[in-house]
This record gives structure tokens, C-alpha cells and sequence, in this order.
DNA sequence: CTTGTATTTAGATATTTATCTAATTATCTT
DNA sequence: AAGATAATTAGATAAATATCTAAATACAAG
């Protein structure tokens, strides 16, 4: 799990939007786009983002690229954190 | 809560590891450079972002600086996390 | 097989960020 | 008060990032 990936992909606030909008299910890029004041082509890159960190999936729908959550990466996500409060015993090696 | 600069000082790997060495007890700032390649300006440079979204307090002792874990901060981290995973219903409205 | 729609990629630009060196501030010690 | 040590601030710079427009790719429908 490359931390660094993750935390640069939370780190901007369009793409918590994102990962905000999908928690109620899947949306092709399109529709997810109508929720942004910024072009197509920037929500691509920070599409890309999120999928480098694995927080997103993509499936082809016919012309439509439908992206969802990947619940297990925020998860994880959490974790790290939470492994900051405190065991160093429970810790897991990690270049981040 | 500002989640932006809490999500902003968690992206970089210098700071997590700042705080991942404050796990273990306070640290002066003195204490924590030791700990890295890079020099004690930019050191003061990622304290004040850690500040800035409270994830580290601070308190002086003499001619040392004392750097402390804020706890409550990172479980707040942890939660925002948790939250993307799925009620919709336990938003809380936020800027991020 | 051409036209239209959805999405991404390429290339450019302005802003932000991590880092450095040098200077400053704060405290301690003698 | 003067000098030493700890840490921060100021100012500069190189690298990373978010954004845009324009071009390219992928699929669907006539």
C-alpha cells in the first residue's frame, strides 16, 4: 500500500468531492463532472490521481467510464492514521 | 475543523514521519532533526503546517522547543476517512 | 463509414510547495 | 552584558501541481 499515493490523492479537496460523490454509488465521469466548476480534462487528472492511489475503480459502460468507491483503500487509509496513535509495536514496515 | 489542512500536512512523507516519531512521547525540535537529511529551517517550515492544522502543539522549555502529538486530531483524521465510507446521512457540512 | 458524444492525453502556464542559505529572535551561561 | 546554543523567519529557487485549450481516442448510431 504506497502511502504517498494515498495521502497526495486526499489531499486536494476537488478529489474528497469526488470520493464524496461516489459514496452513493457509481457515476460515469460525466455526471460526476455537472458537480464541478472546472473542465473535463482537469477532472480526468485528478481521476488519474485517484486511481493511482486506488481509491477509485473504472469500468467501461458503453462511451461511459463509470468510476466507484474502492471502500477497502479508504480503509486502509484510516488505519494509517490510527496506527499513528500510538503502538509503535503494531507497526508496519512502509517507505511512506 | 479545517480538513484542508489536515489532509495538506498529512501529504507529506516528512511530516507523517515527524509524527510518527511524536507517537512515542514529546520531542524537542532539536531531537526530531536528527531524525532527517534536510536542514533545521525546513524542519521549522513542516512544523508550522503540523501546527497549522493542530496535528502537533508546541511548548517551550528553556531554549527548547517541545513538540507533542495532538491526538484528538488525528482520530478527527481518521473519522473525515470514515465518513467517506458510506451514510451520507452523517455529514457534517465542512468547506473541505 | 461518417458523424456525434464521452473521455482522456498533450502541451502550456500560473500557483504552490519543499528546500536552501543567511539573518533574526529567544534563552541560557558565565 | 557577551557569547553560545536552539529555533524560527526571510528571501530565493527548483520542482510539483491544478488548471486551461486543443487534439486524440473510443464507442455508438445512423
Amino acid at each position: 500500500m504506497p502511502a504517498q499515493h494515498l495521502f497526495k490523492a486526499l489531499a486536494d479537496p476537488t478529489r474528497r468531492e469526488i470520493l464524496r460523490l461516489l459514496r452513493e454509488g457509481s457515476l460515469p465521469a460525466g455526471d460526476i463532472a455537472e458537480h464541478f466548476p472546472i473542465t473535463r480534462a482537469s477532472l480526468s487528472h485528478h481521476f488519474n490521481l485517484l486511481k493511482q492511489a486506488e481509491l477509485v475503480r473504472t469500468e467501461r459502460r458503453g462511451q461511459h467510464i463509470v468510476y466507484s468507491l474502492n471502500t477497502s483503500v479508504l480503509e486502509d487509509a484510516a488505519g494509517l492514521l490510527m496506527e499513528l496513535l500510538r503502538p509503535k509495536s503494531t507497526e508496519t514496515t512502509d517507505e511512506s
